[in-house]
DNA sequence: TCTGGGGTCCTAGGACCC
DNA sequence: TCTGGGGTCCTAGGACCC
């Protein structure tokens, strides 16, 4: 049986852990830049802030209610998502994180499931502080259903048998299911289908016809039959990226470039953090797509390294060589990306027949993930990222780092 | 004024090969 | 009058996820 565990509003849940005075108030959690919303506690939505909100236009209803905002806190989450994760894998096998806050699992061999499930999330709770909730099943499509179903359930659900499977589908509504995006809603709405019982009624080939080989796999999970597995672990990435909005707009290339060297050092420490190189980079522009004003541009050009890299003196210069490349003058920039793709494992480099390799690059490297680590992140790196940092992402909302920084330790008295 | 970031998988179509 | 069949590789775009 497949395990579905998820964190309950994981980012408001996290932010409040550490400000218990926030108790029973509406939280609302801001993405990147503080542009919209990204996560809403339970008082938040019955508030009625949406997923997505962008934060200009809920302005009212924040004032309003007396809503809480934050800024999103990444390490604190990610601190928190590991917590939760290591209380999970001593209650299931096998346990696959899918995102920041849910992971599946493997339950096999337990007498009583129901209880068990009960107990496993009684325990997490305790131990992190973060409501989770469990949805068990034979497949995992249908976990997913189950846990979105465990929500109204106390917390957990455990789906057995075919009845059980049967009457959970039932008013089961199609846009809640895993796998169903806009698009396809539409589309089956269309066709007057609106639960997932219906769906599951239609025959497999129109699975395969109108949602590719996914849809046809969906269709089997929901029959019973598995045909996602768990995965392995660590699921090797395809690729690492590291892209951001600019706080404003910019139009100089050389404030487009200490934005790039920014992007593309955190990008070469995270390939350097997974043991990986990556052979192609990618880097890529964007204007403001909500100003049909503006004239639009978005440039991209995929870079072929030599020698496959993760070396930050070499990504930024390539990085660099790129953005200027690609940048047009009289154009307001808003966004860019450093993309790195073709990723082998650092021990399997290809070295080049006619150039001569020196590991210089990589000394260097060495030393700026050692001065970092020490004395925290940014304490050396490139001159080419600039000082004043115009364009940096707004954090007006920012919380503590309270399980990575000593000084941000909560007193209890 | 102000609208995130990081991923995955699949398909169609074009260019090319023999 | 009538112009094949079997591939590979790459890219762009569309759908989805959290």
């Amino acid at each position: 049986m497949y395990v579905l565990c998820d964190c309950n509003n994981f980012y408001a849940s996290a932010e409040r852990l550490f400000k218990p005075a926030l108790r029973g108030l509406p939280i609302v959690v801001l993405s990147n830049n503080d542009g919209c919303v990204i996560a809403r506690s339970q008082e938040a939505k019955d508030a009625g802030i949406k997923m997505g909100d962008p934060a200009f236009m809920v302005h009212d209803l924040i004032k309003k209610f007396n809503i809480q905002v934050f800024s999103s806190n990444y390490v604190l989450y990610g601190d928190m998502s590991e917590r939760v994760m290591h209380n999970l894998s001593r209650w299931f096998v096998t346990v696959i994180p899918y995102s920041i806050d849910e992971a599946f699992g493997w339950a096999g061999g337990i007498m009583n499931l129901k209880d068990y499930a009960i107990t496993a999330r009684t325990s997490i709770i305790k131990n992190t502080g973060i409501p989770v909730s469990i949805g068990i099943a034979p497949t995992k499509t249908l976990a997913k259903l189950a846990n979105k179903l465990s929500k109204a359930n106390g917390g957990t659900l455990v789906l057995e048998t075919d009845a059980e499977i049967t009457a959970a589908l039932k008013d089961f509504p199609i846009e809640d299911l895993w796998g169903i995006g806009r698009q396809y809603y539409q589309k089956l709405s269309q066709m007057k289908i609106t639960t997932v019982a219906e769906l599951r009624d239609l025959p497999e080939l129109w699975f395969k016809q109108n949602m590719t080989v996914q849809g046809q796999r969906m269709w089997n999970e929901l029959w019973g039959r598995p045909m996602l597995q768990l995965g392995e672990l660590p699921p090797t990435a395809k690729g690492l990226s590291v892209t951001r909005s600019f706080s404003g707009y910019v139009m100089e290339p050389d404030i487009l470039c200490e934005a790039v060297t920014t992007y593309a050092s955190r990008l070469a420490e995270k390939l350097r953090n997974e043991k990986m190189c990556c052979q192609f980079l990618e880097v890529f522009l964007l204007t403001n797509k909500h100003r049909e004003d503006h004239p639009q541009h978005y440039p991209k050009h995929v870079h072929k390294l030599t020698i496959a890299s993760n070396s930050t003196t070499e990504i930024v210069s390539v990085a660099n060589r790129v953005a200027r490349m690609l940048f047009s003058p009289g154009i307001k920039y808003r966004k860019a990306g450093v993309i790195a793709t073709g990723l082998i494992p650092e021990g399997d480099l290809q070295f080049h027949l006619f150039k001569e390799h020196t590991n210089n690059a990589d000394q260097v490297s060495a030393v700026i993930d050692k001065l970092n680590m020490a004395y925290g992140r940014g304490t050396l790196r490139m001159a080419s990222e600039g000082f004043e940092k115009k364009w940096k992402l707004k954090h007006e909302y920012l919380s503590g780092g309270y399980t990575t920084r000593w000084k941000d330790l909560i007193k209890v008295r």
